[in-house]
DNA sequence: TATAGTATGTAGTGATGCAACGATACCGCT
DNA sequence: AGCGGTATCGTTGCATCACTACATACTATA
């Protein structure tokens, strides 16, 4: 993986020689000066000898001083290069579709790294053995929601999706024990969506909440998957962390076909095949 | 940017001096093994003389040799780190998790870089002065025409969007010319869905299609969007693709806003605040 | 063809990473 | 505490490498 280089050397921090210890410090505290350093600089910054750190290279299992740099580099480079978007210039379609892949990219990026693996196998077991799984959602939600039906549909779960208040709540009010409800939100603060979920949970059902840490939403649902996506929400309806939510519905999604077991993917290729007749055929 | 040095030697490659020229097509066959090349070694396999490597690398704007390879480095990182998922292990949550995330990032990146600006220009352009928007798609697809309709109603655009064969035909009867249709699909060739596309471009609208190169689909519409994506679509259904069509449709959402002006801005803004009251207040 | 200017290679040099060796600190045992 | 052994670290020196200065070949133009 990326940041391959950064866990082995804090993994192997315990571990490490003294002096080399001093050289580990400096790297992860200056890791963009140290790729344009020479052994001698970084040998005076980090007040060790040259060979020293050498020999630290080799402990990470480098073959000698570039090839250190050149790994630190490349860990570096696969960070983070995607940076917010930002739509105040006036760029040419070239660049702003650039950067709008890149900051979405940036995005799923940033929620990858801190999601809650605890909490979401929580989540896929309980959607993993629900009666049925119903989506709520309003706005660019409720289009995420519709998606997350089409998928769990095709994983053979009594599932619907609903961006209607009313929906939702003569929906809830059916809800048993054992039934999943998933409340999705960019937001986290939408009211009608608090009072859906509210109303899913007296009637005992379990509600997942993909929302931002914190929200009211929050509070309210029983398993909440928190996404914080730091984004520009002013002008534009929100992009990137509607991504993000579709994504996490991908996880949730494979996570149950994987628990459901491989005889899944039997009935998973008959749907396919269902669809074929409607299709022209695949060349070749 | 990442690929700025690959995209520079290729835009430079007339200018080169012709030794020079060899250098960079050899680096540009074999990227990565160079990185771990000695000036000699480069300029044996190239057939030049070190100099001439060295001035190849200032050429570029980097300071000699090592930071060529360095640079180099980092932007082969910048790219290739993320694999296509492989469903077939039985990771942990955190492990698979973390690939579908990486091989959506995959996706967004190899979609990016084979964007035809030039198509999307004109896409852009086409919706930016259309009289009225319509979004057609089917099963998954379908949940993206949503979106997109989401979206490009926030926009101030008449939009509206179908997922079903009927209401995509009744609408596509009344469609005049300066309306633009937008007909998304994963596979380009989903039959209804080309009968729809004929039917909008007899009413004499204009159609933009996304859908891989080379399907029925494409053939049939006004102003194809290519997005190819290697997908293993044997068991699940369209996972990354279905992002890689949403992220475009931001691409365009975000061109249409920039063509229509600032005044735009206002409106969103407005169309925002009517949604506070609907919403818990934010934090302080 | 002569010549100016550019392009490319050769040779040499300083710098750099690195290995061998030696010095020192640390630890366990008597 | 004294001592032997080992782990750890630094110094010296060397081989290699990237790079500069200079010379030569090539190309275009008059």
């Amino acid at each position: 993986m990326s940041r391959a280089l950064f866990d082995e050397m804090r993994r192997r921090m315990e571990l490490f020689r003294r002096s080399e210890q001093k050289v580990a410090r400096f790297v992860l505290r200056n890791p963009e000066e140290v790729i344009h350093m020479r052994i001698v600089d970084l040998a005076t910054e980090a007040k060790v000898s040259e060979p020293t750190v050498v020999r630290f290279c080799r402990a990470l299992g480098c073959n000698g001083f570039q090839d250190f740099k050149l790994r630190l580099a490349q860990m570096l480079a696969s960070g983070s290069q995607f940076a917010q978007f930002s739509m105040s210039d006036s760029d040419s379609v070239a660049e702003f579709s650039h950067s709008i892949f890149d900051s979405t990219v940036g995005t799923l990026l940033s929620v990858r790294d801190r999601l809650d693996n605890q909490a979401l196998g929580e989540a896929i077991d309980a959607l993993a053995m629900a009666n049925r799984v119903e989506f709520y959602g309003f706005g660019a939600s409720g289009a995420v929601a519709f998606d997350a039906q089409h998928k769990f549909f095709r994983l053979q779960i009594s599932t619907s999706a609903y961006a209607d208040l009313h929906m939702q709540n003569m929906s809830a009010a059916t809800l048993k024990e054992g039934d999943v409800v998933v409340a999705i939100s960019q937001t986290g603060r939408t009211r009608a969506l608090v009072a859906s979920v509210r109303m899913a949970r007296e009637a005992g059902a379990t509600v997942i909440g993909l929302c931002p840490n914190g929200s009211p939403l929050a509070e309210e649902v029983t398993l909440p998957l928190y996404i914080d996506v730091p984004e520009d929400t002013e002008i534009y309806t929100p992009m990137t962390s509607r991504i993000a939510h579709l994504v996490l519905i991908d996880v949730l999604a494979v996570g149950v076909a994987k628990t459901r077991g491989p005889k899944l993917a039997e009935q998973l290729k008959a749907v396919k095949r269902s669809l074929n007749p409607l299709r022209f055929p695949e060349p070749e």
